[in-house]
DNA sequence: TATTGTTATACTCTATAACTATA
DNA sequence: TATAGTTATAGAGTATAACAATA
């Protein structure tokens, strides 16, 4: 059972690793857990992530262009074809041929997708809600501000 | 150019998506600009995040086993043999045996592992540093004390 | 029976480079 | 020349399932 190694490790317990000093290891941590949850939430067939997010940009932005939403989602353009085969294959919206510029295809949410998005983000609301319920209204503000203020210096450079 | 789209998505800019409220999705992406930016500091053939945090527990847990380690980093058992194989291969560590039980193989960091550890943590609290210099000291405390809170949360269920 | 370390394998997410058709 | 969408490909990082050795 080694457990010699088991007790000293209980041991230096009482004094925290390095890595719980730092931003990227609390980060990461924390990341996997909201997102292992996201997963658990929207169940075996629902929406990735990544796919949620894409969905929810063209719902908001309809007529946007592959390149624009791969931008706002900071992946490269090539990452974005299977995103959106996947919602086409969902019904979810249309590639549509630009007359002005015959390179560019806009994505148009279909009743269909838009519809899903409404349920999936009422899903996603409620996900969030119960794993954070232990945060007061002021700690999620917080969080959310300290967050964007990372994203806001990252995008700087 | 698509000159229509960019127009109007510029437009609809002033409200923002339903995204910026999440924290699945802010978590995403400041996690990422950190992630960049550690692979960044460390350059070419510096450790990777994952190698960094194996080197940490192993020289703060001196014998420490793969199986207590995957647990502590919150990967599983099979993941860890390339980390700690490149920690081998970089002669920070040695794999030795444990006479009271001839499973295990306790995690011996070397003078050259705690040495580079040493360099390392030095260049990861630099570049953290200076990823977060314009958040106050109490902003960063707040920022650490908000993420734990995600993780003991998340670890509960 | 259960556990440790290991291998084989596959899946997700992402990036890079090159192609085509347009502009 | 440059851009939009696409394909092919490769690389992290991770998980699952199975195995041998050992407890």
């Amino acid at each position: 059972m080694a457990k010699q190694t088991i007790q000293r490790v209980a041991d230096f317990d009482l004094e925290s690793s390095d890595l719980e000093e730092l931003f990227g290891y609390n980060l990461k941590r924390a990341y996997i857990i909201v997102q292992n949850d996201f997963r658990e939430a929207l169940g075996q067939d629902g929406l990735s992530a990544r796919v949620f997010s894409a969905l929810s940009l063209t719902v908001k932005y309809p007529n946007i262009t592959q390149s624009e939403l791969a931008r706002m989602m900071g992946i490269e353009r090539s990452g974005l074809v299977a995103i959106v085969d996947e919602l086409e294959g969902r019904g979810c919206l249309s590639r549509v041929q630009v007359p002005t510029d015959r390179r560019v295809q806009a994505l148009v949410p279909t009743d269909n997708g838009r519809r899903l998005y409404q349920e999936t983000i009422a899903a996603v609301r409620a996900h969030e809600d119960r794993l954070f319920s232990d945060m007061t209204e002021s700690e999620k503000t917080t969080l959310l501000a300290l967050l964007k203020k990372i994203r806001q210096k990252g995008e700087q450079e």
